[in-house]
DNA sequence: TACAGTAGAGAACGAACGTTCTCCGCGCAA
DNA sequence: TTGCGCGGAGAACGTTCGTTCTCTACTGTA
């Protein structure tokens, strides 16, 4: 038998794909249990239903996230290139053949108001990212108030492509973002 | 019997209520019908499946949302006032209790990978907030790359909004469209 | 009054879901 | 080898849902 943890990994895998491309509701643990190739007994042995396997895929999004935006601001060398730099990633990711929005969002939309903990995990996740860009904006010598705006965008992006199915929200919104930065910056030097 | 249009818009009314404030999969035909007082044969021969209702309350939240902005745009004697008084609408719709996002992002959340006719009207209702938008841009004498910037501000204030449970991104998002429109008229005049 | 047509209330049906249970086979201690 | 415990496969269970059907009551007409 695998371990713990690697069923664990499996199961999380497989359902995160599932969930995000068709849905958490319109997914049954069947599926899971199909595309993960654990049993339903072992399953419901690592999680004791549905909704925690559902927050456990939220958790794995934020860490998948986390490291993707840490990945794409590397090659930045000052705060305002790490901060046009998130554009840079939701462009690319808008472009794969499998995005269909941010699932934070798509979750909360679908099960926000049912469940507790789910809507509480979103909302973490999305404080955690306007923490990351309120400290890039510090960084940047900009005034805080920049911030939740390069966060609305962020989010306006994201919405937007999903629904279009196209991927120019990305830089349209990069380009506000670059003269919000450049409004931000001037005025407070 | 009350009459057939009177029936169609209780349930559409009803079902509005229901979807927005649970998530459409979440209610079932059982309480449209105790909500609408309209018998399920009677739902049944107005529309031919939930599908079909739910596309109908689609198009009923769009006729909602294009009658507000219109009015909240009413006392506005420029375009700048009238780009700036969706923010305006937006602030006074987030501080509505019930407020739980956009609908049509929720619903496109929710079955935009599964209803093809669901994703449609969505993408629809944005197209056609878009188009407004850019009219107002064009009559405000601005470049028509603002447009699209400033729609993902509108729309990142409502999930932003909607996940956070507070208002304030309405007003963030109406500071950042002031000054990208000081911007944009700046340059162009 | 008798009758035909229609609509309402909700029971009924078949499918699908989340969750649990049963059965079977395997690995290991003595 | 014999027994035992554990895990895998998936059948089974109870519920819920979308949709249809049945039964009853009522309306309007002669």
């Amino acid at each position: 038998m695998i371990d713990e943890k690697t069923a664990r990994e499996a199961v999380v895998q497989a359902a995160d794909e599932l969930f995000y491309a068709h849905g958490v509701q319109a997914v049954g643990m069947d599926a899971v249990r199909t595309a993960a190739g654990v049993s339903l007994k072992r399953i419901y042995s690592l999680f004791a239903s549905k909704d925690e396997l559902i927050v456990a895929v939220l958790n794995h999004r934020t860490a998948i996230w986390d490291t993707g935006l840490a990945s794409a601001s590397e090659r930045a060398t000052s705060a305002r290139e790490r901060i046009l730099a998130i554009f840079d990633f939701l462009d690319a990711w808008f472009r794969e053949p499998s995005f269909r929005g941010c699932a934070f969002i798509n979750t909360h939309g679908e099960l926000g108001s049912t469940s507790t903990a789910v809507a509480d995990t979103v909302r973490e996740q999305k404080r955690a990212f306007q923490k990351y860009v309120a400290q890039l904006v510090a960084d940047a010598g900009a005034p805080p108030a920049l911030a939740p705006q390069l966060a609305i965008l962020a989010e306006g992006a994201q919405t937007t492509a999903a629904i279009a199915g196209t991927p120019e929200a990305a830089h349209q919104a990069r380009a506000a973002a670059e003269t919000l930065l450049d409004v931000a910056t001037a005025a407070h030097a």
